[in-house]
DNA sequence: GTGGTCTAGACCACT
DNA sequence: GTGGTCTAGACCACG
């Protein structure tokens, strides 16, 4: 389920948080889903607990996943809204990343075509 | 002429790079002028003339930059193309992020929008 | 594994560079295999871990090693091709030695000789 | 007469001491010919002349040129002499080159053909 | 344990 | 005064 890039300059529990993320906003993981538990997770993608678990420690800080000792961890019914928000926060970093790409000649038509093709797919 | 945020997680040697380019691509630093010595960008900046240097290394290996010791550094005739190419690289990170906002719920419409009014400026 | 000379003239890191370069173009070090640590390098070597990390920085801007922090340095699958194109720069340089034996009065048939020679090493 | 690349990162008086050198392999400058006074090379060249200065101190202690106070400075008789053995010297740096350029991929027979063109000069 | 960044301060070669 | 190199030692994020 998850796909893990060791030699990414990524931190790995940086890689699994987006992918929790992903699934929950295209609707794959569904509030009240369990999560794959952190001794499941570390041996299937051959990473440290601690990994995990700081990635699950993130989440549930966020309010993305609640977990219930003992139990399990959870997508929680706000999840959507909550990765919605702060990803509406990169709009920032569009717009830097926009304005040097212009500077570095892109047009504003090539940008264009880029959004368009984005949003078809 | 620089402006350092010591409490950004940007590390200080990478704002500098990416002021110089700024102002190379805006025409502020033409090719052959004279950059700011190592020791008084760190004197002016209160950064340590090792991090300065740092930065300076970094722009005379990609070429934006030519030093001769004992002389100073200098805008390098290339350097606007350089950098160009450089940054033609972020339209992958451009992409990407531009899945997120998708995916957070932003609309074409919204982020035609923003591309209108980044090259408006 | 690498040898260091104190007392050259030629940087420290410089040295590093080279060697790491030689070890990979004769086979020695393979794509992927993992680069000793700074810090074991540097009690090894008894060099200061920033002289390491400058020659492993510059390696890695060129793309023969690519790095990962947390995890270790490791030569990248390009790295034979990249040091070979940057190597055939110095064909330049070779042609002004050239010239400069001949005015010595270095006649042609003992360069023909030292190159025989070290072809058949 | 002389031509100074100041952008170049090869010190200036190293500029100035390998044409010297030159002038008088190739024979433009004999023995006991005079050598430009430091002023004039100094204002001509629009150098410092400390610098010009630092050159021909080194010539003449090795003998390639001598020094007679309140005259000036004249090719010495041993000046081919003299460069042609410390010319020699850069035979082993020539062989470290041709060393790096088999590594590199740069076939015998290219090797050849760039000494036989060399020569044809 | 790994690499990445930064400071402080030193010495060198060159102008 | 200029840049280049190096040491010593510190702190951080990541695993």
């Amino acid at each position: 389920m998850f796909q893990i890039d060791n030699m990414s300059r990524i931190p790995v529990y940086e890689q699994l948080i987006k992918q929790v993320e992903n699934y929950i906003m295209t609707g794959i993981l569904k509030a009240d889903d369990r999560m794959p538990s952190v001794r499941t997770l570390s041996t299937s993608l051959l990473i440290n607990p601690n990994t995990i678990q700081k990635a699950y420690t993130s989440l549930d800080a966020r309010g993305v996943i609640y977990t219930v000792p003992g139990k399990g961890s959870f997508v929680s019914a706000d999840a959507k809204r909550i990765i919605g928000e702060s990803s509406r926060k990169n709009i920032d970093t569009f717009v830097n990343l926009l304005q040097e790409l212009r500077l570095a000649g892109v047009s504003k038509e090539e940008i264009m075509d880029i959004v368009e093709r984005s949003y078809k797919k």
